[in-house]
DNA sequence: AAAAAGGAATGAAAATATTAGTTGTGGAAG
DNA sequence: CTTCCACAACTAATATTTTCATTCCTTTTT
């Protein structure tokens, strides 16, 4: 799962991005409403957290740019103010959820992770799909109803999968979300053999079939035929 | 896809040919403004990296040359100086996306892909031609309802096909589609007998017909008829 | 119309690229 | 202290691409 962190103040987005990443989240930060655009418009996040008081941008601009962002991604909204005019914006432009500084990490964490689940697997619990059930809240995978223990990138592996069932997806495109854009491609690929193929050994293992499809050349699908 | 990246530092020019190749782009490379122009007239690209910072031609010739480029390809333009008169510039010339030095490969990637897909692909997300259906995001073929594995070059060339339905291909525009124009031309014939051939057989044993036609001493032709 | 010449098709082997599987190390978590 | 996991390096297995010799066609020439 993938988040971006916009907030100017260094030493906030690094408390929230080395939280979120013990997490098992990767995190990236933009420092201005600008970087945040752009970044938007490039790359996929699962959610994005913006901090209201960041200095660039005007009010139009910023609101402009804040639908941008909730049409794509979750977004949950951090203001120093709690003033009504912040709660306005907040609504305005569908924001999903709110939050006054001072917060508590682990409040953060827990709305990340709730936002995530309502929004990605629409508001439902479980994920399920053919044999496999994922328990999203407790994190909990089963197949053939027999409970199932991934390591965290073979979790979020299956559900990148889970959530592009029947699409191809590029072995570059899989270590960019395992890992986010800061990788070294060459690197990155082997490992990618490598927790595909744990993956694939711990579904087929517990009776599941083998879903994950290589594509020669290209990367790998998740599909049932 | 192909791509031609117009750069003067071959250090740079390489980084960025290593990189889009790996991520299954053709790349060419154009040292000088000049050159560009050539290649653009010569070949069909889907996206052009232009450094702007390169030595050679005046101002307005290189926004000729630009404009042209930006007329038949898709472009990106690079900068070092995040200067008011190089955005203007790119503007000018209605460059689809600009980025200033430094900048990461994965960033360049990722532009690379959302251009194409905007100009590419518009959107819609199959190709269907009589009894052969092409699922873009998934990949996939499928000749009369029956799904049908094709490698990269035989998958390339049926959408080189299917995109110029009817228009007779010259050996060597296949030839150059599929590997890029540094190629012996005695020896990327006979790939493309290769590839033909095996294209062929496996659109006929899926319960197509033959619809690639030979035209003797010029090439073929995907049609009905 | 027959022969010659050049282009195209085919099958199979060789070369290459890609993916799978193994193992070892270090570091973090418990 | 132990266990587990991410990661890297390496080897083996596999799929694809390219090459090549040969055959089969078309066109051109005589």
């Amino acid at each position: 799962m993938k988040i971006l962190v916009v907030e100017d103040e260094k030493g906030l987005a690094e408390s929230i991005t080395d939280y979120l990443s013990r997490e098992g989240f990767i995190c990236e930060v933009a420092n201005t409403f600008w970087q945040a655009d752009e970044k938007i418009s490039l790359y996929q996040y699962d959610c994005t957290i913006v901090d209201l008081t960041l200095p660039d941008g005007d009010g139009f601009d910023i609101i402009q740019t804040l639908k941008k962002i909730a049409a794509t991604t979750g977004i949950i909204i951090i203001s120093a103010r709690n003033t009504l005019e912040d709660k306005i914006k907040g609504l305005e432009i569908g924001s999903d959820d709110y939050m006054t500084k001072p917060f508590h990490l682990s409040e953060l964490n827990a709305r990340v992770k709730s936002l995530i689940r309502r929004r990605h697997f629409g508001g439902n619990n479980d994920m399920i799909w053919k044999e496999i059930t994922v328990q999203l809240a407790a994190r909990k995978v089963f197949i053939r109803d027999t409970e199932t223990m991934l390591s965290r990138k073979e979790y979020d592996l299956l559900l990148y999968f889970l959530s592009n069932i029947d699409v191809a997806l590029t072995k570059e495109s899989i270590a960019e979300h395992l890992w986010g854009d800061n990788m070294d491609s060459a690197d990155s690929l082997d490992m990618v053999y490598s927790h595909i193929k744990n993956l694939r050994r711990k579904i087929v293992e517990k009776g599941g079939k083998d879903y994950i499809q290589s594509i020669y050349g290209i990367g790998y699908k998740f599909t049932a035929s």
